[in-house]
RNA sequence: UGGGUCGUCGCCAAGCGGUAAGGCACGGGGUUUUGAUCCCCGCAUACCAAGGUUCGAAUCCUUGCGACCCAGCCA
């Protein structure tokens, strides 16, 4: 595929400030990044951003991307939530030099704090969480100190030591950083770094009773890993006086540099852990893996192909400015990846039967199609053609709209890879429905074209007696508005008709055992992979795009 | 009315003082046994606005305007 060959990879704002670095011999000439979830859920493609670039710049600049688990609220963190993410990092084409968890460094966090206790940078604080947010000031107005602000240090260190011994009770104390109470920057009014919370958490158990907060923990894990470039969103630009106040106070083996980036956000979808969360829980789709969601790990499910996902990341850039990505971008990454891999099928997504009257009712013949129009090198495969098949309900219209390239009554079509045929009768219900089409067809139109007219078209088709049932999973949008976000219920926003079931689909017989998330391209319909729920009974296949369609629906 | 950041084509995005890359979308044409793919062609005298500096500005300066983020013992 000379296609990707030369992917011309787009520089950014961040490579310019590692070129920079590098040049000036900085951290020594080394690069490492982190990618740094919060393993309180499953990772959406707005982390797939994030991993693109993170892991992207360790391999551009032949350097090391940790992957590590910001594990510091166990109220929300979960060891399924942590094996899914590696799952799906792994899945989307990534290998961390190094793994770990903010929770390894627990004890090096406390014995930190304790240093900034003994500075006189930090003390234990006995207001209430109502008392601080009263005291914080507001954007405008400077902040109040607490009364413990002026604790001494041997009462802090005491205080300290007892928090994390369990002498006290959940929020009866915390530790704050003594910055600047009066500071324009919220974050610098005093930080909590610190609380006391009896939670088990999923790797320390009920070794730690007291948490440290992000912005403690962060920076001085990134520090303690040797981590030269630090990014994150933008929403942490204000956070970064903070990290870089904590690291300047502390004597850390270095000093990360913290660069900010705007997360994506995508029409039709929402990328907040918290809605997705809601969206599970409340059974508004079957689970993270649900193919409509924004997951990781639902777009798997979907069928849509790791590559395409990096590729969507590479093209959308990184910059610092709040953009939308329309969803024709992913979809056409999608497509591109699947038209070129895809291999093709034929498979009918709702059956109408076509009885050819000039075939021998005994007859199967097995006609040979290629697999990949455009790459011979993927073979061929045998179809059988008999006398009764199966071609889509759409693709008949007694009475056809302008332009309609189809079968109609009297008409002749082309079945694809087979004979041209011709509709002589439409076989009706007592209610009127279509259910048959008598037909005969050309002998003489197998691989050539007939003589002396023209046929508009070509219909996908399926051997009624040869051919494997199927259940057929159409998924659309998850939302009906391209900005959910901005409703005051995002849950109004959901597009109610996101998934059509097809219980009564037919697919060609050589798709037999195919296995789970294996992809296909089902002729004129789109791209298909097998679903999990498949049985030797009944196949499952979930839509995961459309083909183009450049004409203009009826 | 505090602080932090951003503003180049419908949507992304290069550009970093020398005279507007590219992708998606869109429009037109061609090939085609998938109305798919593929292939051509078109698509910003213009860079939020207004001044200024300069031989020359999207790029530098000034002043406006607009948008986003921040007051968790969440990350």
């Amino acid at each position: 595929m000379s296609a990707n060959e030369n992917p011309v990879v787009p520089t950014n704002f961040i490579h310019h400030i590692i070129d920079s670095d590098l040049k000036a011999n900085k951290n020594n000439g080394k690069v490492a990044t982190r990618f740094p979830p919060e393993p309180n859920g499953y990772l959406h493609i707005g982390h797939a951003k994030s991993i693109c670039l993170n892991f992207g710049l360790a391999a551009k600049y032949q350097g090391r991307c940790h992957l590590r688990f910001d594990d510091t609220n166990p109220e929300k963190e979960s060891d399924e939530y942590v094996q899914a993410i590696m799952r799906d990092v792994e899945w989307l084409g990534f290998k961390w030099h190094e793994l770990h968890h903010a929770s390894d460094y627990f004890g090096q966090l406390y014995d930190y704090a304790v240093q900034l206790i003994k500075d006189g940078k930090a003390y234990v604080d006995s207001s209430t969480p109502e008392q601080i947010r009263a005291n914080r000031g507001t954007l405008t107005e400077p902040g109040k100190p607490s009364p413990d602000r002026s604790r001494s240090i041997a009462e802090n260190l005491d205080l300290f030591q007892r928090m994390r011994a369990g002498e006290f009770a959940d929020g009866q104390y915390v530790l704050r950083a003594k910055i600047d109470m009066a500071s324009p920057n919220i974050n610098m009014r005093d930080p909590t770094i610190y609380r006391i919370r009896r939670v088990h958490h999923q790797r320390t158990g009920d070794a730690w009773c007291i948490y440290p907060m992000y912005d403690y923990t962060h920076c001085l894990s990134d520090a303690i890993e040797g981590i030269t470039h630090s990014i994150c969103t933008l929403e942490f630009e204000d956070h970064r006086p903070l990290y870089d106040w904590v690291l300047h106070e502390l004597d850390t083996p270095c000093h990360p540099q913290q660069i900010e980036f705007a997360r994506l956000q995508l029409e039709y979808t929402i990328v907040s852990k918290r809605k997705l969360n809601q969206l599970v829980t409340a059974k508004h789709v079957g689970g993270w893996d649900d193919p409509r969601m924004p997951t990781i790990a639902g777009m798997r499910r979907a069928g849509v192909p790791a590559a395409a996902i990096r590729d969507f990341c590479e093209r959308i850039g990184v910059t610092k400015k709040d953009a939308w990505i329309e969803a024709g971008v992913l979809e056409n990454c999608i497509r591109e990846d699947l038209n070129q891999n895809a291999l093709r099928a034929m498979a009918v997504l709702q059956p109408l039967r076509v009885v050819i009257e000039s075939y021998p009712e005994a007859q199967t013949e097995w006609l040979e199609v290629s697999n990949h129009p455009q790459r011979p090198e993927l073979g061929k495969r045998k179809l059988p053609f008999t006398r009764v098949v199966l071609i889509e309900q759409d693709d008949f219209a007694e009475n056809p709209p302008p332009k309609y390239k189809r079968l109609v009554p009297g008409g002749e079509i082309r079945l694809r890879g087979a004979y041209v045929i011709k509709c002589h009768a439409a076989v009706k219900d007592a209610d009127g429905r279509i259910i048959e089409l008598r037909c005969s067809h050309d002998p003489n139109t197998l691989g050539k074209n007939p003589e002396g007219r023209k046929v508009k078209g070509v219909i996908h088709w399926v051997s009624e007696s040869n051919s494997l049932p199927a259940e057929i999973r159409l998924y659309d949008r998850l939302f009906r508005l391209p900005y959910p976000d901005n409703e005051k219920n995002f849950l109004a926003a959901l597009n109610l008709d996101s998934l059509t079931i097809l219980e009564h689909g037919r697919v060609e017989a050589s798709l037999a055992g195919v296995a789970p998330e294996s992809c296909r391209q089902f002729e004129r319909t789109g791209y298909f992979c097998v679903d999990k729920d498949s049985t030797d009974t009944k196949m499952v296949f979930n839509r995961t795009v459309t083909l183009r369609e450049d004409w203009v629906k009826e």
